[in-house]
DNA sequence: AAAATTTGACCTAG
DNA sequence: CTAGGTCAAATTTT
């Protein structure tokens, strides 16, 4: 993973810093439109930012070809502007909690690597008909609908598609809401790991796969724990700043990128087809993390965890984040947001605690 | 044929 | 037990 990876990421940073500044011209272009919104204003903002920061990413980690996420990390910081709680609706929920059962015979300990799982909650409506559809560049696979419970729609569970050929664990969820059926709620969960080279072809399936059944499990090597440092960086991208909604964690979006949807959800009931738009991956960095972030993550793979795999990755704060459009909010649920964190077992090397930062 | 979706069964936390 | 989440065989779509 490090041949091509410089060339690699000299294009990476190239493409993180015109994407930067194609995101400065169109927050220019917003600051002009009437229309545009603050939140808009507001990724745009993050947009931008973080695009830099992945660009001083790369220029450190090519200093120093392994990787160094977490001092990257550290490095890069970020103001927090934005009014603390604007948003009425800031229910952001996070709840997971996982634990392994069934691993307990072999493995006890070993996996103890943080794997961050976060929730992002976004509402999109559409209404007049026509959004973008928020796509997030990223190819999914639906594996379920469920009926909830005092919801009048299913809520359909996607993962992302490559999460067998590389290990990405990103889900989300899709609900649309009762009595705003234009609305949908779409919670994230788990960052895309998966990089498929960007570059041109995306390289075959990697190598440690993982490909046992759910008899054993047994850990995977690990990931190559470069993922900070791929991003793909839509060249010929623009984001629309119409209504654009996005979400990601700075991580690099499958290179799927504008034209093809990642999405591949047909479904019945979502959305297939009333977006349409080309604000993709968005990056959601946000800042209004309270103090105590940083602190979430877990390890824990999702439920079954069949094929543990071990995957360091930097944490990123969880924020969710919601951009709804409107008024309907009333159904959502507040869980509880329980932190079910077990700082003990940590890396006293975790530095992340900077509460101020983005992701 | 391969990949994605559908859908009921299965699993687990609460 | 129930509700929510995931698996996986069957089915549909590409």
């Amino acid at each position: 993973m490090d041949t091509a990876s410089k060339s690699w990421e000299q294009k990476s940073l190239v493409g993180e810093i015109i994407q930067g500044m194609e995101l400065a011209q169109q927050l220019r272009l917003s600051l002009n439109a009437t229309s545009a919104s603050s939140e808009n204003r507001e990724f745009l903002v993050q947009r931008i930012l973080s695009s830099y920061e992945k660009a001083l990413l790369l220029l450190q980690s090519s200093g120093s070809p392994q990787t160094s996420h977490v001092d990257i990390k550290s490095t890069v910081i970020q103001e927090s502007r934005m009014s603390a709680n604007t948003s009425p609706c800031g229910d952001d929920y996070k709840h997971m909690s996982f634990n392994d059962h069934q691993d307990l015979q072999e493995i006890s300990k070993k996996r103890k690597s943080i794997a961050k799982w976060t929730d992002h909650v976004i509402r999109i409506s559409s209404e007049n008909g026509i959004e973008g559809p928020h796509e997030d560049g990223q190819s999914w696979r639906k594996y379920g609908q469920k009926d909830i419970l005092g919801a009048k729609y299913p809520r359909s569970y996607y993962r992302c598609t490559f999460r067998n050929t590389q290990n990405c664990w990103a889900t989300k969820q899709v609900q649309r809401s009762d009595q705003d059926p234009t609305t949908f709620e779409i919670t994230y969960k788990g960052k895309h790991t998966c990089s498929t080279g960007s570059n041109s072809v995306p390289p075959p399936p990697s190598p440690e796969q993982v490909e046992q059944k759910r008899h054993k499990r047994e850990n995977i090597s690990e990931p190559q724990q470069s993922q900070v440092g791929q991003m793909s960086f839509p060249i010929n991208l623009r984001v629309d700043t119409e209504n654009l909604e996005d979400r990601d964690m700075m991580e690099s979006p499958c290179p799927i990128t504008s034209t093809s949807f990642g999405c591949t959800m047909s479904g019945d009931d979502f959305l297939s087809s009333m977006f349409d738009n080309n604000s993709f991956f968005g990056n959601f960095s946000q800042p209004m993390l309270s103090p105590v972030t940083g602190t979430d993550y877990y390890l824990a793979p999702p439920s079954q965890m069949r094929n543990v795999a071990v995957n360091e990755q930097i944490s990123e704060s969880d924020l969710t984040e919601i951009i709804s459009a409107t008024n309907s909010s009333t159904n959502s649920p507040i869980p509880d947001m329980d932190f079910p964190l077990d700082l003990g077992e940590l890396d006293p090397n975790f530095q992340f605690d900077t509460p101020g930062f983005f992701l």
